[in-house]
RNA sequence: GGAGGCAUAGUCUAAUGGUAGGACGGCGCCUUUACACGGCGCAAGCCUGGGUUCGAUUCCCUGUGCCUCCACCA
């Protein structure tokens, strides 16, 4: 039984035998409670980090403590491997593209390509200790979850929920596709803020010079006085010679550049509300691959269309100032290309009509922490377009869509036959208008068109009878903070508009594992720390100790001392094993009696309590308080509870095995969520038998008033144990071994009960009262030692 | 520009309207039969300024710095 703790050996065999066993299964018809989890299902993109670990290990706590509490846990595992993620992953590792493979052949090589991923993430996740059901596991381009995505927008588009309208769509030149307002994230660039002179002395400042040919309006600021007056004028554009109106509005700031802008179709945001607003000719300029359209700039890339226009304008005298700034602009996240604005056909789903219901429902929702709530709010007020949910990329959940030839009118694939792709297959019935020849809709959707149906799809949604209402509203919703207004956000919306519920009861929102510096892990920064690399030198326990090590919500960075501490925690605990079954072979099945000994009732005492503070900690989805309190606890358990009943468990007394058993069992229950391998691997070998349970991980979570509580217990043995503290001080200070003999503790006053353990854990042979030298804090006495 | 979070020893991190706890690291003592991957001890800390208060690290305001998210970006 001695020896030391093989993580290695131990992680590698537990991990298997959970598995075989079937330990985190979700039981279909079982009779107890459901706890079901809506897991984040990760985006294959080819890198993990211990970030995922950090996050993932949290939920897995709570999911660990759950079903020791005797819930049926669904906790479902799923890859998120249908959008342009994916794709450009395997475009990156075959340098390759869709366009040129052809859409067919490349669809089947990102299949295999994620097969790969799929099966290092699992080994992962597993490794970590991650107590998903596995049989429960999704992939986004499954079959299933096409035909759950297809059904979702077959019912919104039934009921005018779903909608295809020309609009100007954001649009990224490089990847050729519209991008929602959540794939933007913003970028400093460095640019010219050229003014240039229009007709009528009107000087216009901008960095988008060759925007020109598409400007349909100039706007000044109605109230600003140096140029209210050309409000209804009209101007000349230069080199183009059209005619554009001079129109007033409150969006232009007077105070920046020359107070007055050239509207373009389309440059920016404001320019499509004006647009919207004013009623404005359309006039487009760039296209799809980023090139210019009018004039003999046609063919042109922007940035040389730019250069070329400022030559111009300057061979005309018409640049009246140049300046060189660093200004912020809108790119897509992936490819940090610059967006613009085209007119496009799309896939929308109207919601901006139901912010006011999307926030209130944000309000019921019991967040944890409660302040994440603040920046759903934020984001759905800030609404400004409907959710745009089609993508001109490859590889993706088909729109189940064709379009007539003859009169142009959508037609929906029947329900029945879903999942459809329609560029393989035809409709089954005619267009409204007769005709049979359709065009295909070769969009596909955009991935949180499908992964906010996690919930759906979870529960097989209108295919399995019986398993969406057992899971739906889900209980919990765990998902790191940066993903509140994307994931969480697509989730409600879609859980409201097909059920009119929200989706889950709770949301434990992670906060970010960050490097040691504390800076977010990016591959380009290579400071990426893979979890298997930590695993092998540390293990799981360890490394899921660092993921318990910060409050929910809260990022944190990854600390190699964290992992130390860890280690040594789990090398206690070992140890603590060996020591009581090097005593006692065989675990006590005793019923935790009230114990005679005050050090006994003490501990018993203190464990009750922290019981009841543990449990209450993690209904309330505080692992990081819930953990602070056992480890307390242990510390309090090894170097003070056992070194005072050392001499008793030496000497033979009987009585100490059941609360060694007892309370030590009870630690190991509640280290179980965070440290599931060491807890399951003494469990296994001292207290399966007796506490009947195959697994630490589907036994009974320990119940606080199974030990007994008594006040002036706890209080004496606190007095115990601080003359015991004392002693110790004073038999350093001397240089003696601690467990060196001592003739005889003189001490101010009696101690009664309890001074035999505080002989027997120092060895002192006699305790007398009188003054001594050395007082002990807080109690008002004094000691002192003869030797 | 708006919103949210954070600021505590060399490092990471708690609690608290009245002596700031823990971990890692440092230093020292103890070779003790669970553990030297150990035990015990020591040193070391509340971002700036203002307010409320008998008293502020804590509450309020301000500044500074860091991290998110959003908006703007002619």
């Amino acid at each position: 039984m001695s020896g030391k703790y093989d993580f290695k050996e131990v992680e590698a065999r537990l991990a298997e035998s959970w598995e075989r066993n079937g330990v985190y299964r979700f039981e279909r018809n079982g009779n107890a409670k459901v706890y079901a989890i809506d897991t984040p299902p990760p985006t294959i993109s080819g890198l993990i980090h211990v970030g995922h670990a950090y996050s993932y290990s949290q939920a897995d706590f709570v999911a660990r403590y759950k079903r020791m509490r005797g819930y049926n846990v669904f906790y479902p595992f799923g890859f998120d491997n249908n959008g342009i993620p994916t794709e450009i992953l395997v475009e990156r590792n075959y340098k390759t593209t869709a366009e040129d493979m052809g859409r067919e052949k490349f669809s089947r090589l990102v299949e295999e390509e994620t097969k790969k991923y799929e099966e290092m993430y699992r080994r992962t996740w597993t490794q970590i200790g991650i107590s998903v059901d596995w049989s429960l596991r999704y992939s986004t381009i499954s079959k299933e979850v096409q035909r759950i995505s297809q059904l979702s927008f077959l019912m919104l588009a039934n009921e005018r929920r779903a909608y295809r309208k020309e609009s100007p769509s954001i649009w990224c030149p490089k990847c050729k596709t519209a991008i929602s307002q959540m794939e933007l994230k913003d970028m400093d660039f460095k640019s010219r803020f050229i003014t240039i002179q229009f007709s009528d002395g009107i000087q216009i400042a901008t960095t988008r010079p060759e925007l020109l040919p598409a400007c349909v309006a100039v706007m000044v600021n109605d109230k600003d006085e140096k140029n209210a007056e050309k409000i209804g004028m009209d101007v000349t554009v230069p080199l183009f010679g059209n005619k554009v109106k001079v129109i007033g509005d409150r969006r232009v700031d007077p105070e920046k550049g020359t107070g007055v802008v050239m509207c373009c179709t389309f440059g920016d945001l404001t320019d499509i509300e004006w647009y919207k607003a004013y009623n404005l000719e359309l006039r487009i300029a760039i296209d799809e691959d980023g090139r210019m359209l009018l004039g003999k700039y046609k063919g042109m890339k922007i940035r040389e269309a730019r250069e070329e226009i400022i030559k111009e304008l300057k061979e005309k005298g018409l640049v009246l100032d140049e300046k060189e700034i660093v200004h912020t602009v809108n790119v897509h996240e992936r490819c940090n290309t610059e967006i613009e604005f085209l007119v496009k056909k799309q896939w929308y789903i109207r919601y901006l009509d139901i912010k006011e219901k999307l926030i209130g429902l944000g309000e019921e929702l019991d967040w944890h922490p409660e302040y994440m709530k603040v920046r759903y709010k934020n984001w759905v007020s800030g609404l400004q377009w409907d959710w745009s949910i089609s993508r001109q990329r490859y590889y993706g959940v088909p729109f189940p869509v064709w379009y007539c030839r003859k009169c142009g009118e959508p037609v929906f694939a029947d329900i029945g036959a879903l999942p459809v792709n329609p560029l393989e297959q035809q409709p089954e019935k005619r267009c409204v208008c007769g005709s049979e020849s359709f065009e295909p809709e070769t969009d596909i959707m955009d991935t949180w068109a499908t992964s906010s149906l996690t919930p759906m799809i979870n529960g097989r949604w209108k295919t399995d009878s019986g398993l969406f209402e057992r899971i739906f509203p889900m209980d919990l919703r765990p998902q790191a903070h940066d993903i509140i207004s994307f994931w969480l956000f697509t989730t409600i919306v879609k859980s409201y508009l097909h059920t009119g519920k929200l989706p889950w009861k709770s949301a434990l929102i992670s906060g970010h594992g960050l490097d040691s510096k504390g800076a977010p892990m990016h591959k380009s920064v290579g400071n990426i720390v893979e979890p298997k690399v930590v695993i092998e030198r540390y293990g799981a326990d360890a490394l899921r100790w660092w993921a318990s090590s910060s409050a929910p919500g809260s990022d944190a960075s990854f600390q190699e001392k964290e992992l130390v501490a860890g280690s040594k925690l789990i090398n206690k605990l070992w140890n603590v094993n060996n020591f009581i079954t090097m005593n006692y072979p065989e675990a006590s099945d005793a019923k935790e009696g009230a114990g005679k000994n005050i050090v006994d009732r003490w501990i018993l005492s203190i464990c009750s309590t922290t019981i009841e503070k543990v449990t209450s900690l993690f209904e309330q989805y505080d692992y990081y308080t819930a953990r602070r309190e056992v480890e307390r606890f242990f510390w309090i358990f090894c170097d003070d509870y056992l070194e005072f009943v050392k001499y008793r468990v030496y000497g033979g007394d009987a009585s100490v095995r059941q609360h060694l058993d007892g309370v030590f069992l009870a630690i190991l229950k509640m280290l179980a969520p965070f440290m599931p391998y060491i807890t399951d691997e003494i469990y296994a070998k001292r207290y399966s038998k007796v506490d009947g349970s195959t697994s630490i991980h589907v036994s009974k979570w320990p119940v606080s008033g199974e030990f007994a509580y008594n006040k002036e217990s706890l209080e004496h043995g606190w007095r115990v144990a601080k003359v015991l503290e004392s002693v110790r001080i004073l038999k350093h200070n001397i240089k003696m071994a601690l467990n060196a003999p001592v003739k005889e503790l003189v001490i101010s006053e009696r101690i009664g009960e309890g001074e035999d353990d505080i002989k027997g854990a120092m060895n002192i042979s006699s305790i007398s009262i009188g003054e001594g030298s050395a007082k002990v804090d807080d109690l008002g006495i004094s000691i002192e030692l003869r030797t």
